[in-house]
DNA sequence: ATGCCACTTGACTGATCGGTCAATTATTTA
DNA sequence: TAAATAATTGACCGATCAGTCAAGTGGCAT
């Protein structure tokens, strides 16, 4: 009828990948859970792939453009507004982990599609995250330093604290491995 | 007809899972390479789920039998083994990543019994990372510390650096990570 | 009002999936 | 050697999967 109907089906159909994964994705569960029927969702998405594939660029998009885009944009204290996020357990979800992470582990090594829409997403991670460090270096936060491998060890060090606590089930892990992170980091700062 | 046929299948299946994840694996692919028909199959293992946890059991017992315990056996330059080996890239698959944290990502949310599983197994790789620090700080190659947190930063930024090269298709996004982990460890040396 | 087009409906298809089973062959035990 | 058990074979099953399609609906432009 609308718009609408393809952004319940976006909507659906992440819910579903991030729970099941891509290949556990049903697809009689998103047109279940969006309430829209088969021959519909084949009018606005060509198969299954396509349609997964627009929902993880979409709502991962949004995703950081809320999150690490808005501490960049801010006025100052990036370093401070940064180690708030990694520490508030409320953006996180450790029984699911991290969207990005499920799919690349899953994906990256079957399917070519998978594979590059992955890696630019992940590649705008780690830039959204070297965007911070460099106004932190910017205002003095920081001592001036790589921050392109800066940003590279904090992402995979946030994606491996994230794994740990969705393996061990214990949330601890994670701030645990949080504090060693913002440690590391904190040793770049001005003195 | 012997005991044979069942280590195929192990094998077989760890490689298929590895390769294509759990809900990826087609009982076709692992029985057309162990060799092995369907129903015999089914008689050493009661379904494709058993046979899958048992693969990865077995298989990853081994290897870190052969990995990280081998290095808290030597007789000391722990952490110098531990370098060495984190920096060997002969040791990794990078396009496939992990095989724990492959499976960690795919299957800890979906099923409690690979949940159990992989929770053990994932705890038995911290518990021998922490090891090879316990045997360091003996020998005063570490200061005293938490070794058990320094093993799960460890474990966990390691897990990372593999997940990174995974998605970026570039080992050196692993090496530059690993050694910022090494730079982090060695802070603790004693002086 | 008429024709057009975006959108919806849901039954249907063929392929593939994991799993079953009865019959057969090999191996061990007595 | 005979009986029992272990292992193998491959046809077969029902369920589920993504994807197709012809028919229908409703709004909008002319």
């Amino acid at each position: 009828m609308e718009q609408n109907t393809r952004q319940r089906l976006i909507d659906a159909t992440y819910e579903e990948v991030y729970s099941h994964g891509y290949q556990g994705a049903a697809l009689a569960n998103i047109l279940s859970n969006a309430g829209v029927h088969k021959g519909s969702m084949y009018h606005f998405f060509p198969n299954k792939k396509e349609m997964a594939l627009c929902a993880i660029k979409e709502k991962i998009a949004e995703r950081f453009g809320t999150r690490y885009l808005a501490i960049a944009r801010g006025d100052g204290d990036y370093l401070k507004h940064f180690f708030e996020g990694l520490r508030d357990l409320n953006q996180r979800d450790f029984r699911r982990g991290c969207p990005v992470a499920n799919i690349v582990q899953e994906m990256s090594n079957i399917d070519e599609d998978f594979n590059t829409a992955m890696k630019e997403i992940y590649a705008k991670f780690r830039q959204s995250v070297k965007i911070i460090f460099d106004k932190a270096v910017s205002v003095r936060e920081l001592q001036p330093c790589d921050t392109t491998k800066l940003a590279l060890f904090t992402t995979s060090a946030l994606e491996g604290a994230i794994l740990a606590a969705k393996a061990s089930g214990d949330s601890q892990d994670y701030l645990d491995c949080v504090e060693c992170l913002i440690g590391y980091i904190e040793s770049f700062r001005k003195k």
